[in-house]
DNA sequence: ATGTGACTTGGAGTCCGTA
DNA sequence: TTACGGACTCCAAGTCACA
């Protein structure tokens, strides 16, 4: 039973930047500023409504001060308990 | 002064994507077979012409077989001198 | 401070060729 | 087998009014 990680590039993008944000003490307007973003592009983003492009999650990985890598990066698989 | 990367992250998807693709013994119209892409297409991902989706990317990667965040390492600076 | 639907514009992605 | 161009469709980019 290898556990299923169905989750969509998406997801794990989404969860990555509002973790990541959240992390830098960032509203979701202040990271939109770093990023030269509108504000509810971020709050879609972090919704999982939108496929963005390599360009839009290089700009978001520069405004969270890390690697494009890192948004890509599944969550430590751990436990999905919330 | 750090090495400065101003390589454009669609540059380094596309050398990637090149590398991966040779490194595996594909043509460009298997690997649009495997994910599911135009022949075209890809020919301009490696070309730099396209600012790809993180789901191409992803759809990118699976062929490939490796990771998504696999294709946004940039090549292990050797790049100096060419 | 964030969510959401609707909207326009530009570009992602496809298909046709030709070299 | 790949590069390159034109023409096309559809969706991502980017913004707004309002909840």
């Amino acid at each position: 039973m290898a556990k299923q990680d169905q989750a969509t590039i998406i997801d794990v993008v989404a969860a990555n930047v509002r973790q990541l944000r959240k992390a830098a003490g960032l509203s979701q307007e202040e990271l939109a500023h770093e990023a030269d973003l509108d504000r509810t592009y971020i709050s879609q983003v972090e919704r999982q409504q939108r496929n963005v492009t390599i360009t839009v999650l290089a700009r978001l990985a520069a405004a969270l001060g890390v690697g494009p890598e890192r948004l890509l990066a599944k969550p430590p698989a751990g436990r999905k308990r919330d």
